[in-house]
DNA sequence: TTTGCGGTTTTTTTT
DNA sequence: AAACCGCAAA
């Protein structure tokens, strides 16, 4: 979507005449569609805004927050605007300001979920048991934290490790509950009964530490907003108006947050599209869009269905896939674009030649002068990644990979975190405890465990236990000098801290501490790059009036560089792509278990397989001109080949606007040739009634016997109605129905991709094979024949 | 206390 | 295949 609306003249708040100024269609109404208009125009009671991929979502929403300064109903200050991501809700910022001018630099309720809750905690702190000062824990921070309760409790940690609390604490959290509210049935899932005793001890330990995790920060809102009604109130007078981005992501914990805001004026606008809920697996409730009519009752709910970003076959190709979806509210998208390039889809042999296909599909548009960063490659895993990015610096095509490792979850940010938490707030025994040990003089566990042990008998913080335990002699004198020069450090930065620009004392910090020195020594690789970013945070240190406030933005707000400029091809997953958009995307491994994903499918059943479908959706609506699906019949799964089928999505795509591309490669010919031509046939003719889909089920029931054979594994490669079924990977639907191999040490075998060669031994169905030329791998055996 | 070996695990990811 | 974790040896 393209915004050339210029900028409404800027009506000051508080008179009649700039109200009257914006009757007849204000500048920044200028270029919506009715529909848009009217999501705009709807300012008071609930509103929902059903908004499909690229129907002008952020528009509408920016708009509509002009509209409300515009005509005074409201000042930037009173108005709330919850995003979910810090880069969404500096989109939105950007483009108020845009449209308003800098009066919308107010706009201090603007933020994300996490970070509107932070500050609403950080003003009120004391109402819920906390210090203003809390530090917010980051995931690491919580598991590390975990692991000590469980121990505490005397758990086995092996089968109950802390990763899987934080998981189970972590949806209880997502849903809105407290400790006590927790169903008994699903506390005792934990630890044989003990998972909501954990849950308390961690909220517990948490108080001790004046700390928060994510979650709790929402959470401690709702207890606030519930136990003062008066404090709530207050909120309401603020909140004249309520906006709410990517609505379908929103937890139950979110939804009774908003619920709780919106009660006292209910002009509250939600704006998202089920269409395109992708986070089903975090917490996220689809149900909540699709009760939002229930929940508030009288609510004006806008489609916008026109699409103002791919071309007709694109867009048909994505609303026929979505269109199997059952539990969706049911939009059409339309476009007024031409029909542009069909969608193709290609198979591949082996994910390698998936790899190298999409790089020269790319190495020619290149030579073309398209520009690289409008081409994106969107997986499914982030395994798949690491195939593509060999390939591209194979033939060097420039690419850039987006998500990864946030800023603030690398571990040298952390560290250097942890030395200003420590310098800030000295009880700040996580951070303590973190970089005590790094870089590594010689206090190991045994040191930590004394420190813990006399903390926990005196109630001080590890920091003032180390101090006292420092004139006894109940460390090593080694370890116990180490611990004195240390301690006496933290006291020469602390007094040092009023006195210096924050930048400077960071860096003597990272400094006197070695941490510097530890990067400047190490070797590998990522070494230089890390000491990048320490002086990334060093520099954007300066930008923030004090410590604290840094420290806050750093755990809450800020981004991993979202590197240069330069023309790149963008390489991501789906999920991190929704928002995106791209002339070309190349959508690689669409096949059964991978996408849709097995794992989904086994643990959420048909919930599970929409949600992949929504992501597919997600993936193909990304496209602008050019829209490229690829699959391949063999893939690398866990370092054992594994054959696949295409995936059902294929199958659910409209023929009219999709064409399958022969790949001009040597597997065309020879054995293989012939079943890849069978695919085509029962692409293009039948493969899209259920009855003949019935049919091919039969037929692969009665058919799928063999194991071994050459052609048998052929068509497997390529045949894609024909064994169509059961979504399991091929080799495993073959180790089911064979039992145990056929073949026995020393046999000679041949397979179809390392060769001939001789077995040197069988687990089950999987083979080692010594191969003539590959040499020593593991096979499944259904993938391989006798051979002489 | 540290290092290295072996056994295990393997989606998607924001705050 | 690779990364991660816990444990045992140096």
């Amino acid at each position: 979507m393209s915004d050339h609306t210029t900028s409404a003249p800027l009506p000051r708040p508080g008179g009649l005449a700039s109200r009257a100024a914006a009757q007849p269609a204000a500048g920044y109404l200028q270029g919506l569609n009715p529909e848009q208009r009217q999501a705009v125009e709807a300012t008071d009671g609930p509103v929902l805004v059903l908004a499909g991929a690229g129907t002008g979502k952020t528009r509408v929403l920016t708009t509509r927050i002009a509209h409300l300064i515009a005509t005074n109903r409201a000042y930037p200050s009173q108005i709330l605007a919850v995003t979910f991501t810090n880069k969404a809700a500096r989109e939105m910022k950007e483009r108020v300001a845009n449209l308003v001018g800098p009066v919308a630099e107010g706009m201090p309720w603007l933020g994300t979920f996490h970070s509107i809750s932070a500050k609403l905690l950080r003003r009120h702190a004391e109402l819920v048991d906390l210090r203003s000062d809390f530090t917010i824990l980051d995931t690491d921070d919580q598991i590390r934290l975990m692991k000590q309760v469980i121990q505490a409790e005397g758990i086995d940690e092996k089968r109950w490790p802390g990763r899987m609390l934080a998981g189970f604490i972590d949806s209880w959290k997502n849903r809105g509950l407290a400790p006590k509210d927790v169903p008994p049935g699903e506390s005792g899932v934990f630890a044989s009964g003990k998972g909501g005793k954990l849950y308390a001890a961690y909220q517990e330990r948490l108080k001790t530490l004046n700390a928060v995790d994510f979650g709790d920060l929402l959470l401690h809102c709702l207890t606030l907003f519930r136990e003062h009604p008066e404090l709530l109130a207050s909120y309401h007078e603020r909140f004249r108006y309520i906006l709410v981005d990517e609505y379908q992501d929103t937890n139950v914990a979110q939804y009774l947050w908003l619920r709780l805001l919106a009660q006292g004026r209910r002009n509250i606008a939600c704006v998202g599209d089920d269409d395109q809920s992708i986070y089903g697996w975090r917490g996220a409730e689809v149900d909540n869009i699709l009760r939002f009519e229930h929940d508030f009752p009288g609510a004006t709910v806008v489609r916008l269905e026109r699409n103002y970003r791919s071309t007709g076959h694109i867009l048909a190709t994505a609303a026929k896939l979505i269109a199997r979806n059952e539990g969706r509210l049911g939009k059409t998208l339309r476009t007024e674009d031409e029909a542009g390039e069909k969608v193709t889809i290609t198979g591949a042999w082996d994910s390698q030649e998936e790899a190298r296909l999409i790089s020269d599909e790319i190495e020619a548009m290149q030579s073309k002068g398209e520009n690289l960063s409008e081409v994106a490659i969107l997986v499914r895993i982030s395994a798949q990644m690491r195939e593509m990015e060999e390939r591209l610096i194979h033939v060097g095509v420039p690419y850039r990979v987006i998500g990864g490792p946030r800023f603030y979850e690398r571990a040298e940010i952390r560290d250097a975190m942890a030395y200003l938490r420590c310098v800030v707030s000295p009880t700040d025994d996580l951070a303590f405890e973190r970089i005590v040990n790094v870089p590594k003089r010689g206090l190991g566990d045994a040191t930590i465990q004394l420190l813990h042990n006399h903390a926990r008998a005196t109630g001080f913080s590890l920091m003032q236990s180390a101090r006292a335990v420092v004139e006894t002699e109940e460390l090593k004198p080694k370890a116990r000098t180490t611990l004195r020069e240390l301690v006496e450090a933290f006291a020469r930065w602390q007094s040092k801290a009023e006195a210096m620009q924050q930048g400077e004392l960071a860096e003597l910090v990272l400094e006197e501490s070695g941490y510097t020195e530890m990067w400047q020594k190490d070797r590998s690789a990522d070494a230089a790059g890390r000491l990048e970013n320490l002086k990334e945070l060093v520099r954007s240190l300066d930008e923030f009036p004090d410590l604290p406030s840094f420290l806050e933005h750093v755990s809450l707000v800020m981004d991993a560089d979202s590197g240069d400029g330069g023309a790149r091809v963008s390489i991501m997953t789906l999920h991190a792509a929704k928002g995106l958009e791209f002339d070309t995307v190349f959508l690689p491994g669409w096949e059964e278990g991978l996408f849709p994903n097995q794992r989904a499918l086994d643990e959420n059943g048909r919930a599970g397989l929409e949600e992949e479908r929504r992501l597919a959706h997600v993936g193909l609506t990304r496209a602008r001109k050019r829209l490229k699906l690829y699959f391949a019949s063999n893939r690398r799964i866990h370092g054992l080949w594994q054959s696949s089928l295409p995936s059902r999505f294929i199958d659910e795509l409209p023929e009219d606007h999709v064409e399958v591309v022969q790949a001009p490669t040597a597997y065309s010919q020879g054995g293989y040739g012939a079943s890849r031509f069978e695919r085509m046939e029962s692409f293009g003719s039948s493969y899209q009634t259920p009855g003949w889909q019935r049919a091919q089920e039969n037929k692969a029931k009665f058919g799928s016997g063999g194991s071994s054979g050459f052609s048998d594994a052929g068509q497997r490669g390529f045949g894609s109605g024909r064994q169509r079924g059961p979504m399991l990977i091929e080799g495993e639907l073959t180790a089911k129905s064979t039992g145990t191999s056929a073949y026995d040490p020393g046999a000679r075998v041949f397979h179809i991709k390392f060769g001939p060669g001789s077995v040197a031994s069988v687990d089950g169905n999987k083979l080692t094979v010594d191969f003539d030329k590959a040499g020593r791998k593991m096979v499944l055996d259904s993938f391989v024949q006798k051979a002489g």
